[in-house]
DNA sequence: GTGCAATTGCACGGTGCTGTGCAAGTTCAT
DNA sequence: ATGAACTTGCACAGCACCGTGCAATTGCAC
């Protein structure tokens, strides 16, 4: 061992990594994908994907906890120094939307009802930032709805799902989701479309 | 036989209805749901619900049928006779949501995979008709949205089934849930707040 | 009560998945 | 080339589920 007990990427990380990779596709197409398929996804026997992870358990939670850390990131670093509530959301959304955009299982998953409650768990903090959020944007009367700012939040979340499938199916161009799912969730708060158009170009055409 | 062959409610056909009626409760909450729960939820044994569907795919596909036949029967009823846009798709959104919210299984079981091929196809012309009529609303610039007509279908049902989630969660009270779903999903279509607030007050009122 | 339909209880065979064990390769640094 | 880490290829036990068969039982109608 003379240098390489970190940053070694020997062919068993580049293995593990590549697993991992391979797993976040597969189980987005199917759920229920089977170790074997992943295994085979990933040019690998079912047997080596047990020297890396345990139990299908352990693997799907790595990837969840690998998904929750790279958006809990992206909002802090997106939202850092802004204190507008819509410039705020908007931002948000648009740094959420590259990471979630790699990370659909989560919501997939979140879908589903068993793992369920590990992933609500570890989504907590996001969301309560979200919620406060919308509720400065509510009382400042810079968002107007008729739903409170947790259901509100649950709104968001979804919605930018449904943008994704929407890119899934190739109805909407990619470059182009990332603003368009911003605007419409500004929308849905109840922001003037025109002003929201507006506020998105600003914020991440000045980048 | 002196009077009975229509119209008979034997506990048989008792039996076949609360079946459904569970099986659609049981499989909200967990889409893997086994024949063994669902048999038992019902009070009833596995085999007895083999006398009444041959396979756990003949349930569901029943269930699914029920499902779709009653959606596009209140779309249709809430539409009919109706020429603008925006009052279209207030109403259908009203609509659905009654019933809708009874059938959250199909937007649970949507998210799934393998099965989601046949319910996407039976869902195909109830948003065929939602996407004619945004695209409508879109032409006569009483909707405005950085997204195509297809997409903003997509937004349509995923936003309801967040708020069918809030409401799941006691952030939205029932009562409220279907107006405030169908003022969120004009907003989201790029409609100023206050003429989406207006106008559902208007249709959902003036009942 | 007699008869018919539906329900029950149990017992199969089949299938597909998980997680483990172990011996035989393979790859790579030294 | 030697050794260590990693991978492979099988084989196995366990489990949960599905769909079916059949005999016994229950409930309802007449």
């Amino acid at each position: 061992m003379t240098a390489m007990t970190t940053g070694n990427s020997s062919r068993a990380d580049t293995n593990r990594r590549r697993i991992l990779d391979v797993a976040l596709a597969e189980l987005l197409r199917d759920p229920d994908a089977s170790m074997d398929q992943i295994a085979r996804a990933a040019g690998v026997v079912r047997r080596t994907v047990y020297g890396h992870f345990p139990s299908r358990e352990a693997l799907i939670s790595t990837l969840v906890d690998e998904a929750v850390e790279a958006l809990v990131d992206a909002d802090a670093q997106a939202r850092h120094g802004v204190t507008d509530p819509a410039e705020s959301v908007a931002r948000s959304v648009l740094a959420l939307w590259e990471v979630a955009d790699r990370y659909r299982l989560l919501i997939a998953l979140a879908q589903r009802t068993v793992t369920v409650q590990g992933i609500r768990e570890r989504l907590a903090p996001l969301r309560a930032n979200k919620v406060e959020l919308l509720r400065r944007g509510l009382e400042a009367g810079v968002f107007s709805s008729p739903l409170p700012a947790p259901a509100l939040a649950y709104v968001h979340e979804q919605l930018l799902f449904a943008v994704m499938e929407a890119v899934n199916d190739g109805l909407v161009a990619v470059d182009e989701a990332g603003r368009s799912a911003t605007v419409t969730v500004l929308t849905a708060a109840g922001m003037p479309a025109s002003s929201a158009t507006e506020l998105v170009a600003e914020v991440s055409g000045g980048s």
